[in-house]
DNA sequence: TTCTATATTTTGAGTTGTCAAAACAGAACT
DNA sequence: AGTTCTGTTTTGACAACTCAAAATATAGAA
């Protein structure tokens, strides 16, 4: 009846997947072993499981999809896993470059009473150490886009919002270079043959970025 | 290499069995079995392959003793443990009576770095919201002999300083008839006929309960 | 339309942890 | 000593999860 550890991270996987996706499209099978880090046959066995428990829908060959049981499901446990993720950052003085790891193991044994507790004790937050939305108690999310560094406007104040990877390296990266959300910057340049951007933070510090890592950090106009 | 969460069980069960036990005694396997809440064939392949990891000894038909690797690692768990408990008490707010079953799961996914920050949070506390003791991070503990309500001395004034049964409504009564750690009583009538002891607490209050229930709460003469 | 590259599924096997029930060992009674 | 009782071990089976490698489907190139 209740949800293994395994099955919740392939919910959350797809969760994750789909929201990076059109719109009632099929998150192919490749995908979510990688996400998963499964081979993909295990992936295909796993996913005919979670289809027969109503969890996900499966077209074989094409993809999957969650189920409204499944989007759900996945809702609480991305929503215990980002509280944590506060909870760590905001109580425990954990770095937001590593309370990633801790949360995926923990976001599968906290109990809905500890959860509330922490919901409350951190004023019912909307918004996780990375800026990533925190789904509510009944699993609805705030889904804004964002621009990211790659798509704002030139030359005009922004702030970071959001950042959308957890890699501990590239975190500490930006937290040095205070780019952690909330700090504003300008971008000044962006050079596609020379795959970079050009920025210039709130300290007034010039960096210059990949395009790739550029993308990862979405801003909001201000 | 390292343990699963169910390895990690059968240890911290043995550490438990094994102290409430005179030295150098094996633990028998139907009584593991039955701390772990398994069969008693489950338990025996189990312990054999526990054996083969060296984290016990094995005499078949007599029983198991954790060796000393086995002894560290359990010590360890259990300092997990004791420390979450203390944690959710006293920075989470919850109930001495509903802590443990959160802890008997998060023992086991807990990272070294977030430990030492509850430890260093609640300032390297000895003793768990139940009395029991913390093991150090080195694997030491301390193993204090208590009296309990039914070995002390009567009309004396004792202190409560321990309480050995995690059930929630049993924890609930004593909170209730005040008789957590920290509390003051004296023992007024001990009748084996009736199987019950009689006391006085700290608020002038007298109860009677029975012997088994007595032989949990542990006490300091004061 | 036939071939080919890529993604997906199937198959066969392994690991960990579990149970029920049959077989067995050791200790205690008669 | 022989029998009975109790606890322990063995056996055979199963559930959940995984992989490597063979088989197959689909879509795009030739
Ligand atoms: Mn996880
Ligand atoms: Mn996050
Ligand atoms: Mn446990
Ligand atoms: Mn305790």
């Amino acid at each position: 009846m209740l949800p293994s550890s395994t099955v919740e991270n392939y919910l959350k996987a797809l969760y994750q997947a789909e929201s990076s996706l059109e719109d009632k499209a099929l998150v192919p099978m490749g995908q979510l072993a990688t996400a998963v880090g499964v081979a993909p046959g295990t992936a295909t066995t796993m996913v005919k499981a979670l289809a027969e428990s109503g969890l996900v829908d499966y077209e074989p060959y094409v993809g999957v999809r969650l189920s409204s049981a499944g989007t759900k499901l996945a809702a609480l446990v991305l929503r215990r896993h980002r509280l944590i993720e506060q909870f760590l950052v905001e109580v425990m003085g954990m770095s937001w470059a590593e309370v990633h790891e801790d949360a995926e193991q923990l976001e599968h044994v906290v109990s809905d009473r500890l959860v509330e507790r922490m919901d409350a004790m951190l004023g019912h937050p909307s918004v996780d150490p990375h800026g990533d939305p925190i789904p509510t108690a009944d699993g609805n999310i705030a889904a804004p886009d964002y621009h990211s560094l790659l798509t704002c406007p030139l030359h005009t104040a922004v702030r970071v919002t959001r950042v959308t990877d957890q890699d501990a390296s590239f975190l500490r990266f930006l937290e040095k270079q205070h780019l952690k959300p909330g700090h504003s910057l300008e971008v000044e340049v962006r050079d596609s043959a020379a795959d970079s951007v050009q920025l210039r933070t709130g300290a007034g510090l010039r960096i210059t970025i990949g395009t790739q890592a550029a993308s990862k950090v979405l801003i909001e106009v201000s």
